[in-house]
DNA sequence: GATTACTGCAACTCTAGGGTTGCAGTAATC
DNA sequence: GATTACTGCAACCCTAGAGTTGCAGTAATC
């Protein structure tokens, strides 16, 4: 769904560790145990980021027998790229526009 | 130059606090004492999130007489855009892949 | 049914950083 | 030259959150 509050967002995504684990499950999907196999920090700290990354659909996650599986979701970060790249633009449009002005004097 | 390290741009972009500085120099120019007329924090607050937004390069400052005057720059936010952008098509990419894999079966 | 992986919850530590106050420095203005 | 805005620095408070340990719950496997 994609449901997105920007801020919050970004906020997610500017954390190394989470970083970590977004490009682990990019590679494949995994449980937060194995991921614990793969990074230096406990399984508890893995589930707690895993769950920031859910709550803001980044992630999201399946049962797979008696583990949940998480998957990454591109789709999240992509919309997300799309605001920045509509607000940077804005932004551009405006000092553009004062350039124009400035060079009219 | 936008030094680019994306994470640490993205850390900076995730504080409401700070949106609310960038949209209001989003709008105009303006200097650390100006923004504390408009927002309900102290100037040294404001100077600090200056200071997190200037190293990352998504804003950049000018003397104005004895003023010191900020402005925002859209190419970091577009930068920061395409590469989550390409990120997120790569991710994309490969769950296409193992959707097509799947299928075969 | 006992054992063996998993997940889930709770309490705790510790540091980063968002915010504050207070004061010193410096450049315009009168 | 005195006053009046600005910026800059330092010390401090306080909370959010990254990480930990420990244990209980639950679903496979033997």
């Amino acid at each position: 769904m994609t449901t997105n509050t920007l801020v919050p967002v970004l906020a997610a995504l500017g954390d190394e560790t989470r970083w970590s684990i977004l490009v682990a499950l990019g590679e494949s999907d995994a449980s937060a145990s194995a991921l614990a196999g793969m990074l230096p920090i406990t399984r508890q700290a893995i589930a707690k980021h895993l769950a920031v990354l859910q709550a803001v659909g980044l992630v999201a996650s399946a049962r797979r027998g008696r583990e949940l599986r998480y998957r990454v979701l591109g789709s999240q970060l992509s919309e997300t790229a799309r605001k920045l790249e509509q607000i940077g633009a804005d932004w551009d449009r405006r000092l553009v526009a004062i350039k124009r002005i400035a060079e009219e004097l």
